[in-house]
DNA sequence: TCCAGGTCTTGCATCGATGCAAATGATCAC
DNA sequence: GTGATCATTTGCATCGATGCAAGACCTGGA
């Protein structure tokens, strides 16, 4: 059973090809009863669509490409999930990209060795250094997740990290914590801001600065977040406070050392996260955490995209050899998308310590 | 700055169109002067690809499909990452679909909704019911990732889930569990393997009928996990001595319940789950799990994909109009991929109880 | 009766690449 | 010198759909 193409209908219900598109695509000016036919012939022969024919004609595929570091990684996954259910019900397919967190691999995707297969991309970059993404312009649609995208040049939509950072550790000092770890500063833009977040509510706290400690890690993963808690208990000072993790993976390794070593939490440390992945619900005891709005975020990057997306089409068709111009159509900065802070068993305090 | 196109760069470079193609595609005569020549042009003007074209023309597009019911669930999105990471040794691009545990988006799926986008599918499919597959005789190249395909019609790769589960309850009997019960029937094929796994475990080693007990769930969840065992500790009998949980998510969902409620794992419970998953490692305690080998999973649906898409380019020439004989090409049923029992914690007895 | 303005349908060119087979040119044996 | 062989390059048709614009047909008003 060779493939069914529109010729096949066409000759099967009498009428020209052409037609046929037109009844398949929901021209309106298709008399009831040609429509009727042709959707006769259509069932009849199983007709599906070449996605790629049609892509290659008329320039869009309906596909978008979502390019994350780790689809093993819960956020990620989580991120992702959000942004096929969404992209779903505008009638969009999701081609769903590993980087690896491999700057190669975002470095190809920026150079656009997905044009013309997806309509535009998502990025949630990891690692790229700020200034290639500066650098290259890409010429197609382009939204980036998460990160701040440097230079602002490309739409961005995300939590405010700053902010979201200030509120974990606000949440904390509430408790009664004075001596509060930060666990997560890596090489990212991401682990900048979130650091810096820590510091402006220590700082407004008036934390005496030597109970300030930022510990670094090299990934924000479970294991990362175990090593580095497990050294921190086997220095012979005394113990913090409380942990604020920047992502919750490195929030469940935290946890899993601090029982490893018999350290009660919340009582001898509080705990806090950053993503309220569905894991977290379920530790021991169950995290505090921000909350992002998975599913706003994944509505406004494709209206955004979906945006680019058309205003390209019409730009292409003013300036046929123009520079790229799409950057410039969304030039209005994106509010930061809203978080929650959802507080759970490692943070609560029955009564502040001090 | 409009696409370039294989016709700029020949222009650009003094040769044809077809001279081009065949430097891109790596034809091995073309002189190594014109060679040269062609791949500045192509460096210099920035060429790429259209693979939308090329898919159209050559009937190969280098994508495959992938379609797991929640990309959100850690083994699907960590199957996920396997396929891409084995897919991308290759050469081949996953395309991600989440069918949402609808058996709608499965179906259309098996009806060849993305065929001649990607050149085969990886389909694990959750709901689908078995006559569905056997109906439809898909005439495109599909793999069945875990379950079994019921008739074996098509190739199905993935564990022994009936010796799994019984490796699972063999291992908590060896701890000197007598009392065991099994979480997660449900109305699936997986469930029902994994419970006979159970039931031969049970049964081989003597257990006492009254001491079997299989709890019914209705997806395979954290929080379903949880709720089902909450309702076991709220009865007034004795405890069990073990939980064997048909999946990680709900033996996480079980370790949670039996913590809130100050029930010691392993001293009066232990818990065994299945798939081994990365936060397996990181519960409390840190979770005995059957840890399937999601490479060996990756590779050989990749390998029996390929093998399938490139016969069916075969047949499709011997036999233009004939039957869909892409499932008789791989007659061969498939070894199930192996599988190793990683004991943690959560099931580790000093001494027997009994 | 004829034309304007609408609906409905169609043919042809085209998107960017590759399959096919033939043309060209070089090399070699006889 | 001549035909055969092989490497190299090319032109043309084609994959399956849609853009475009014109053609066919119908209606109602002057």
């Amino acid at each position: 059973m060779a493939r069914v193409r529109m010729r096949d209908v066409a000759e099967h219900a009498g009428v020209s090809v052409r037609t046929v598109s037109n009844v398949v695509s929901g021209y309106e000016h298709v008399s009831p009863d040609t429509r009727a036919k042709v959707q006769r012939s259509l069932d009849e022969l199983g007709y599906r669509m070449d996605y790629l024919a049609r892509g290659l004609r008329s320039g869009r595929t309906g596909f978008i490409a979502l390019a994350v570091p780790f689809l093993a990684e819960p956020y990620f996954a989580e991120l992702a999930q959000a942004v096929i259910r969404a992209a779903g019900r505008r009638g969009i397919t999701v081609l769903v990209e590993s980087t690896a967190g491999d700057s190669g691999v975002e470095r190809q995707i920026i150079e656009g060795g997905l044009t013309n297969v997806a309509d535009g991309v998502l990025l949630s970059a990891l690692t790229l250094p700020a200034g290639d993404v500066a650098a290259k312009k890409p010429d197609f649609p382009l939204v980036m997740l998460g990160e701040h995208s440097v230079g602002d040049q490309f739409p961005r939509v995300g939590i405010d990290n700053v902010a979201a950072a200030r509120t974990a550790v606000e949440h904390l000092l509430e408790q009664g914590c004075r001596w509060i770890v930060a666990l997560g500063r890596n090489g990212s833009e991401n682990g900048r801001q979130r650091t810096e977040g820590y510091e402006q509510a220590m700082s407004a706290a008036r934390v005496r600065r030597v109970n300030w400690l930022v510990v670094p890690v090299e990934d924000w993963t479970r294991d990362q977040g175990y090593a580095a808690v497990r050294e921190l208990l086997e220095g012979d000072g005394p113990l913090p406070d409380a942990i604020f993790a920047f992502n919750d993976a490195l929030a469940v390794g935290a946890l899993r050392a601090l029982d490893a070593s018999g350290v009660r939490v919340p009582e001898d440390v509080a705990v806090v996260g950053i993503d309220a992945i569905q894991e977290s619900a379920y530790t021991h005891p169950p995290l505090t955490s921000i909350a992002p709005d998975l599913d706003a975020i994944a509505e406004r990057a494709l209206a955004l995209l979906e945006e680019q997306i058309q205003s390209r089409g019409a730009s292409e068709e003013a300036a046929p050899d123009g520079e790229a111009q799409v950057g410039a159509v969304v030039a209005a900065p994106q509010e930061p998308t809203p978080y929650r802070l959802v507080v759970r068993e490692s943070s609560r305090r029955e009564a502040p310590r001090e």
